[in-house]
DNA sequence: GTTTCGGTTCTTTTT
DNA sequence: GAACCGAAAC
């Protein structure tokens, strides 16, 4: 361990809150204002102060920033910290729930339903009750109120109330269809996103034995991105760190972009009233961006008088103005990002200094093509999570299936890729067999294949010698060679028919084959994908897949807490951002704090593009009004440039 | 009765 | 792309 002088290595604001005394601290972070690494060295700093590491619980929001923060901080201490309990919510939560979760009558082999599965099965039980139908609304949004519900300890029918009160849509249709849904995930022993959280919290509530021993463990609880947490994470952490515990949550009430998740940041704003002798701790010295960028974002700021109205003091020097740019359509702003970026690039920045950033996903299509088109290598975070794509999760379903028998979605997966059998084939072998499959057992191999109808044995023949090759080898938790050996049996050939972009599928496959290798069993391996989104998550930033310096494409959410030396900001047109359903539905000043993260990415050049019009799906065109966002900034505090490649 | 196929439509943000 | 819908095929 090297010897940290805390006293030169951090600011005077830093300082004070990484030595904090015990009890309730709130740190109030602007962004770039060295949040994490104030986290980072506050670990550092209660691991030098003699706490055992595996008495430190750090809460987080994505698994991005626990790996950060847990590498940086073995960074400054070294393997000391190696026992300290880190990770998301939901993660902790699972890691609880394994355990005790009995105590509410769910069996630890319990299945976590992805975003996927959960759609699925909302759809399948408004299919049920008839009430698909065109006016009903979309599994998603059903998904959304039942997490709103769950989130925030209401009825399931005031939230629907709020969302549907004038329209035609029957309370009473959603709640039975969200009662439906509750009953489906107990009978299938899961739990989805939210109910993660929400069994997490009612252990804690209804068994004081369980909450003691873990309030005892942890002495000290750290919280990051504070401003997001729900009212039950809140609750939680209310709960785990004690009304006297040592808790120290870090956030900005400006940075929270997530309310619609449930999050609110009403949780940080009463944090003071809800642990009276609490320290509260400012930092507002920025250091990641150039002046002119954060006289824009003071701004911004302003545009939410309804906020509390901060204001970011820079210590870097003066450089250029952000530029706004005017341009035709998104080809024309495709075209200037890569002009651009490669005038940049030989000015010297690297291409993983550069990110484009973007309110939604299908924001960055012309961009995307017009890379490929000139073979610049960017990387993506894309809308499909990577394993929530189809081909990874087929292969995964006998795995899972393996691991726990009563898996019913795995089995259901699993079948519905045989030739022949649909929805209804596999339900009827599913209850045939006893609403589990154990294919370990031969007798239940065979059982499953005199019930199948012929086209299907072919591919239950090679499921059948897998698991049969097994049993020699015991190789049933070796998800890797599982995967292996069905890819190899059955799912190439089958790939093969089924898509036609099978090379890059078989590719991601052989990706998960390899990320296999950091789990010790199954059971480990599962547990993680489940609350997993992203690979490249886990990869050096800036790098794509095959090492390559790549400019970085991300919707702004996903791009929060990290920072680049330029950022290009595309389509600020109002409709789409702010989405011109924010400004119906009163989230506007959610949009506006969103803008405000998009800027405060920026360290030295940030751009600000404008397109004029966008074709429609009819092949019309929009003409679009420059957003609201870049209005509200004094024109003198940016430069101006307009792009007219084609007149 | 089920599955498969072909055409059409849509796309906010994440664990 | 992928989810959905209706029509054709098993």
């Amino acid at each position: 361990m090297r010897n940290i002088v805390f006293e030169s290595e951090l600011n005077r604001e830093q300082l004070a809150a990484v030595t904090a005394p015990d009890g309730a601290v709130l740190v109030i972070a602007a962004a770039g204002t060295g949040k994490t690494r104030t986290l980072v060295y506050r670990v550092a700093y209660l691991v030098e102060k003699g706490i055992d590491s595996q008495r430190l619980l750090l809460l987080t929001f994505t698994n991005r920033a626990a790996a950060e923060m847990l590498e940086r901080a073995q960074g400054l201490v070294g393997e000391s910290v190696s026992g300290i309990w880190g990770g998301t919510f939901h993660h902790m939560a699972n890691r609880i729930l394994r355990r005790h979760g009995d105590l509410l009558g769910y069996g630890s082999d319990y299945t976590i339903l992805d975003q996927d599965d959960s759609k699925r099965l909302m759809r399948d039980c408004a299919r049920e009750l008839k009430l698909a139908d065109k006016h009903f609304p979309k599994p998603e949004v059903l998904i959304s109120l039942s997490g709103l519900a769950s989130s925030m300890f209401r009825k399931i029918e005031d939230v629907a109330k709020d969302r549907f009160e004038h329209t035609s849509i029957d309370i009473a249709d959603i709640a039975r269809v969200h009662n439906r849904y509750t009953a489906r995930k107990r009978e299938l022993n899961a739990m989805d996103f939210d109910d993660l959280l929400s069994n997490g919290l009612k252990l804690f509530r209804e068994h004081s034995c369980i909450l003691e021993r873990y309030r005892d463990k942890f002495q000290h609880v750290l919280v990051d991105e504070y401003q997001d947490t729900n009212y039950i994470q809140a609750e939680w952490v209310d709960l785990i760190a004690g009304p006297d515990g040592n808790l120290l949550v870090v956030g900005d009430d400006f940075q929270s972009i997530y309310s619609w998740r449930g999050a609110d940041f009403k949780n940080i704003m009463t944090f003071p009233e809800r642990y009276p002798g609490a320290r509260i701790y400012k930092l507002e010295t920025n250091y990641r961006s150039v002046p002119e960028i954060l006289s824009c974002a003071n701004e911004c700021i302003a545009g939410n008088p309804e906020q509390f109205q901060k204001s970011l003091h820079a210590v870097r020097d003066p450089y250029k103005k952000p530029v706004l740019v005017g341009m035709r359509d998104g080809n024309e702003q495709a075209g200037f990002v890569i002009e651009r970026a490669e005038r940049l690039r030989s000015e010297g920045f690297r291409m993983s200094d550069i990110v484009v950033l973007y309110r939604s996903h299908f924001q960055a299509l012309e961009l995307q093509l017009e890379l490929a088109r000139r073979r610049i290598p960017y990387v993506i975070t894309s809308g499909v999570r990577f394993f929530e794509q189809s081909h990874i999760k087929d292969v995964c379903a006998l795995p899972r299936l393996f691991n726990n028998p009563g898996d019913e979605l795995a089995f259901k997966r699993l079948l519905g890729m045989w030739r022949r059998v649909g929805d209804r084939t596999s339900e009827n072998i599913w209850n045939k067999l006893g609403r589990r499959c154990d294919l370990r057992k031969p007798a239940t191999r065979e059982r499953l294949g005199s019930l199948l109808p012929a086209p299907a044995q072919e591919a239950w023949r090679t499921v059948d010698a897998i698991a049969d090759s097994f049993q020699d080898d015991d190789l049933f938790s070796d998800p890797g060679e599982i995967i292996h050996r069905f890819v190899k049996g059955f799912y190439d050939l089958y790939a093969m028919e089924m898509f036609d972009n099978y090379n890059r599928r078989m590719e991601d496959i052989q990706e998960l084959i390899n990320y296999t290798v950091k789990f010790e069993n199954l059971d480990a391996f599962l547990n993680e994908i489940a609350l997993q989104s992203n690979l490249d998550a886990e990869t050096e930033p800036g790098l794509g897949a095959e090492g390559v310096e790549s400019i970085r494409l991300s919707t702004i959410h996903q791009a929060k807490g990290l920072e680049w030396r330029a950022v290009f900001l595309l389509w600020l047109a109002d409709g789409l951002f702010p989405v011109s359903r924010a400004l119906v539905d009163g989230s506007e000043s959610e949009e506006r704090r969103l803008f405000y993260v998009a800027i405060t990415r920026a360290k030295d050049e940030l751009y600000l593009c404008v397109p004029r019009i966008r074709k429609t799906r009819d092949g019309g065109v929009d003409l679009l009004d420059p957003s609201r966002f870049v209005q509200e900034i004094s024109p003198e505090l940016m430069s101006s440039e307009s792009i007219h490649a084609f007149s």
